[in-house]
DNA sequence: AGAATAGTGTCTTTAAGACAATATACC
DNA sequence: GGTATATTGTCTTAAAGACACTATTCT
């Protein structure tokens, strides 16, 4: 920002694209929208749009596109988790012309059936574990060069959770513990043949794959510091459905013992309702307390992934 | 990204703007260039420019605008430590017209003085302590609405670090323990009366002063669970200047004998040369034993700052 | 010689992890 | 009744923090 004048400058277009996350049944899915035109044309995308120059922040943006695609209200949203995830403008990334995307990262209860907003031909919440993506990172080493990040916020709203590793119906196709270790660069040629949820592979446009691999990491690592994992249940919840999010998020088992004593012991992570579930274990069990999200926006002590010692060395 | 052409979309301006953050006689500095022109004439500002459309990355041209301002080379940039901060795109934070700004961060070790890019009028190396910021932070509220985020990286340069309290020279104002604590909004008035450093407050351009606040909050924060610290060094360095540099940027003196050991007990964070300083303290003392950046990406456990306790509740 | 300082040793407190035990509710 | 499950108790280990001590080097 120097002396030049910005209309000098040939300008780029500006995008917001969101990654939304939500649990149900137990899995971890993402709101993806069919594309219906080129390029990437049957592909599936993240939701997003452009950026009304000079009329809404950016912010403001990815709320408005959010509540389009879900079919929220200003109410319902309130209870969505929505925080800036990151920029991304590589040359080539849309063939069209230059576009930035400022990519946003959305923590929400389970929701109504996703609607297909206006523009887009379809929607649909794919479990992810269903895609496959580049590793995840913006870089292969994030020490030298550019690297990624973390992340805080806060939200609540209305799910179950009961941690079915898997059940049936046709769906996308697992992947081996590891999160898809490939970290093969993320942008695909447009046009290339594209598949359908439930049928295999499911190649995201653009370079939607590493924003929603950099999205997950940073979900992944938000769990530790911050009590953010209330935004994906209901304004009441029992640890048990709070363990369930972490589990599903992290992808591993937590010690059930172990966890509930830790949720209780941070200050401000969880406040007691006073009443109980209405109804004990699927296979019995006594009825669980219900709680609420406290006011504490970071966990301290935090609550860290088991494991992980050297494994980012 | 729906079926919109995006050449049907108004496009906005996109910049890159760059908080350089350097120590220097153990002060925390950021790179700071003075407004030629309007708006914001005569005030100070982040370096940076125009993203160059279609012909460059983000991170290409942040690395570019920060090499350009600071006169490194290639491979002193190397050194640098550079990511991503977040997007700024309140409408009307230019008065003339719409312009998204993508925020980075570096790290830097000493470097050669500022020598004031081709389109700045003057470039200096400004404490951070001297300057006015509202409050750090996206939000008030980091729960409910878009909040902010943490991240990681790396990287190595060349500086002593004495941590002398304050020596002598004209400077900007100093600012009582607690880093600013006004937390009004930023973005000033265009073309206000602006002071020059040394000269009492100073009221950045822009919305730079938010985006520097969110640049210290990252800083403060990737200290704890990175090495990064040490891309404020020189290659080799003693345990002790790296004491100095968390104890810059926390602003809070860390019990010497256990950071010490907490230093040499984290896996990675830093290995031996061998070689002892060539000097012993200043005042007498053992020579200290240099070491240099190991090959840890992060640290495990962390070196979480002291107190913090509820603070941010 | 005197003083400051790098580095280490030790002890206490806190937090995490592994089990184990108990009581409650579903079938 | 049998069994799964929510919750709490106990014990071990890891890590942080406070403090003391030693040896080295400067003035």
């Amino acid at each position: 920002m120097a002396a030049y004048d910005p209309r000098d400058f040939p300008a780029i277009a500006v995008t917001v694209d969101v990654v939304v996350l939500t649990l149900r049944q137990g899995r971890l899915r993402i709101l993806l929208v069919e594309r219906g035109g080129r390029p990437f044309q049957g592909a599936w995308a993240l939701p997003g749009g452009f950026v009304r120059a000079g009329q809404e922040s950016l912010d403001e943006a990815a709320a408005r596109e959010l509540a389009e695609e879900t079919g929220l209200d200003a109410t319902q949203l309130e209870r969505v988790h929505l925080e800036q995830l990151g920029s991304y403008g590589d040359p080539g990334r849309d063939p069209r012309m230059p576009v930035v995307t400022v990519a946003y990262l959305a923590f929400a209860p389970d929701l109504p059936e996703a609607r297909g907003g206006s523009d887009a031909s379809a929607a649909a919440w794919i479990p992810v574990d269903g895609l496959r993506l580049g590793g995840g990172g913006r870089d292969g080493d994030p020490a030298r060069g550019v690297a990624q990040d973390f992340a805080r916020g806060f939200a609540v709203g209305d799910t179950p959770a009961s941690v079915e590793p898997d059940a049936a119906g046709p769906r996308p196709p697992e992947q081996g513990p590891g999160h898809g270790i490939d970290g093969g660069d993320s942008v695909p040629r447009p046009d290339d043949a594209h598949a359908v949820p439930g049928s295999g592979a499911l190649p995201l446009a653009f370079d939607h794959a590493r924003i929603v691999a950099d999205g997950l990491d940073r979900a992944r690592a938000k769990l530790e510091y911050t009590p953010l994992a209330t935004a994906f249940l209901g304004e009441e919840f029992t640890i048990v459905e709070l363990r369930g999010v972490y589990e599903a998020i992290w992808g591993s088992p937590l010690h059930a013992g172990n966890f509930h004593r830790k949720v209780l012991s941070v200050p401000g992570f969880v406040e007691s309702t006073g009443s109980t579930a209405a109804r004990g274990g699927a296979r019995g069990g006594p009825r669980a307390r219900l709680y609420r999200a406290g006011d504490a926006r970071l966990l301290h002590p935090a609550l860290l992934r088991p494991d992980r010692e050297d494994s980012v060395r």
